[in-house]
DNA sequence: TTGTAAGCGTTATCAT
DNA sequence: ATGATAACGCTTACAA
């Protein structure tokens, strides 16, 4: 590789003249910096990365450990938010997976502290409560879709209530009046903080208890989950009979499609559908197609990485309070 | 940060013998190995990986540049394979993704050099010919999902037409005789060499050209590709009356699924469906399950890292020839 | 405006 | 078995 020093002798200066040129200092002569930026052309010289972070104290580095078990695809927005906010900062993020086989949360987080990176992000790939070994108490963290139970680290989740709050006052605002939610399994973040936004919704437009229902589409058996939407949507559309439906992601709004395609209602015209996701070609796939509130991760990627550079230039990672919620918003189609 | 001479001073020991025990040179007392592993352990050292790396001539690190401008979630078991095969080996991966905004496939490659890559991956989310820009002939490059039209890198592509080729026999074989295919556009490789296999498969079973049929999914509408997949299905079901369809993704079976239902049409009972991509969760959303053609991604993910690093070593990245298929297996459900 | 010397944290070399 | 010393490619500090 062509150093620093073979292109001062190459445009015939010192070595240290070539280390202005590369870095912008402006006390060069045009003259020489002309010789100095040919000669870099003529040998392909590119900085080390490397030998510049000793020296520096600063590696620019910014590691992100995912939590890949169950692999919700849309969550790869979150890298592609964080890596793009990182490239707009001059940063390089570094991605680590957690795959079962071997590594775990400490094993990455040394990784991460063997390459100097200046801060941490951790990801989830849903939205849920997470313990982080003490060993991230040495580099600014910040969690993204997930949060730390005793709010240790800055944390940044989708605002779940106010999306539930959103589509339901969506729904009602064009005369929906009977809502069945099809919720995910209560054990989830999610799903209670959609309840509450849904509830809230309701009650603001004085909406009672007998009209409007809500049910899980999961149900434990055994120690399988099952997903039970098709019986739960024949079984609510007999005995409630709604004329809207809201499902707790796209998948079960697929299913819910089937159902009613089978029993020729039609989507919009006799019942209005919603969902939550907007994940990835689906909502596009169902005729009509389904509007659904889209979960930010891109948004909440790029918001992780702004952070983690907050906290690393302030130096201060403790007392972070309430995650910080990202907005979700509807990506309005035709199914209601 | 914690440094070697810290944990010498420690220990009591010399720097070196500290850098001795941290790379396992057996050449240590074991009193003293023992001293410094303790101080380590207290001082929570960990080595600075850019100081050795400018040392020592390897970087350990592999780039991985991915075109995302097509997010297909599927694709990102690339990265996951390619990642933990990193993990294996001892090698980092860093990867960078091409977004539209700013950053082109040249930059990044620069980004790779400066931290001083063993090698470069080049990633596609669907697989298809790139022109890769010059610069990348300066590193051991391997090419994933996609390939140099001129052979000019080491490529790793799913084998498209054996995929094909399996599943058009597994329908054959059960028994079925007038297979509808759907196939995607014509301009995409994934759909040629898939028609290869299919017709491959079905001139060996004799069945003749009035019993099969090929149609495609897309249709040019100006500059616009729209999806004509329901009105093709309602077509072919006309016009053919297929007892298989074979859709070109999952995504295809899902519309047809859909079709079939409204024409109470039981999937597996009245008519086979078959299917490339397995995607995610979409072939068990589907009742009854979607059997389809996996894309090995996370396989091609794990032989690209593997090939990077054997070109690396043996510093050739010259005469590559034909891309290496990688072997689609049916995930086999209840569809067919 | 330019150059010299020192230093970053590590490994390589060679002596002890 | 251990330790001085040099070296890696760069930036910082300071001098010219």
């Amino acid at each position: 590789m062509v150093t620093i020093k073979q292109v001062a002798q190459r445009a015939g200066v010192s070595f240290k003249t070539v280390s202005r040129v590369v870095n912008n200092d402006p006390t060069v002569k045009p003259e020489n910096r002309d010789k100095i930026l040919a000669a870099i052309e003529e040998l392909g010289y590119q900085p080390n990365i490397a030998a510049r972070m000793i020296r520096k104290k600063n590696s620019d580095i910014i590691g992100f450990i995912s939590d890949e078990i169950s692999t919700t695809p849309s969550s790869v927005d979150i890298i592609r938010g964080a890596q793009d906010m990182a490239w707009e900062k001059g940063k390089t993020l570094m991605v680590f997976n957690l795959n079962q086989k071997d590594a775990n949360p400490a094993q990455l987080f040394d990784e991460c502290t063997q390459h100097r990176a200046e801060g941490v992000i951790y990801g989830a790939m849903y939205h849920q409560p997470v313990s982080l070994p003490k060993s991230f108490e040495k580099l600014p963290t910040v969690m993204v879709n997930c949060f730390d139970p005793g709010q240790k680290y800055p944390a940044i989740v989708p605002d779940d209530e106010q999306a539930a709050y959103y589509v339901t006052r969506q729904l009602l605002a064009k005369g929906y009046r009977r809502i069945a939610f099809l919720n995910l399994n209560p054990d989830i973040i999610a799903a209670q903080l959609r309840l509450a936004g849904f509830e809230q919704a309701l009650t603001e437009y004085g909406i009672t208890e007998d009209n409007y229902i809500v049910k899980t589409i999961e149900q434990v058996k055994g120690d399988k989950v099952i997903d039970v939407t098709r019986d739960m949507t024949l079984d609510v559309l007999d005995n409630f009979k709604p004329d809207a439906i809201l499902c707790g992601k796209d998948l079960v709004a697929v299913r819910v499609y089937f159902v009613l395609e089978s029993l020729k209602i039609k989507v919009a015209e006799d019942i209005g559908v919603a969902s939550f996701d907007n994940w990835d070609a689906i909502p596009d796939i169902l005729v009509p197609g389904l509007s659904t509130m889209s979960l930010p991760y891109y948004e909440m990627g790029r918001r992780a990485v702004q952070k983690v550079i907050e906290t690393s230039e302030h130096k201060r990672n403790t007392q972070s309070g309430e995650p910080e919620k990202i907005t979700c918003l509807l990506a309005s189609r035709e199914s209601f």
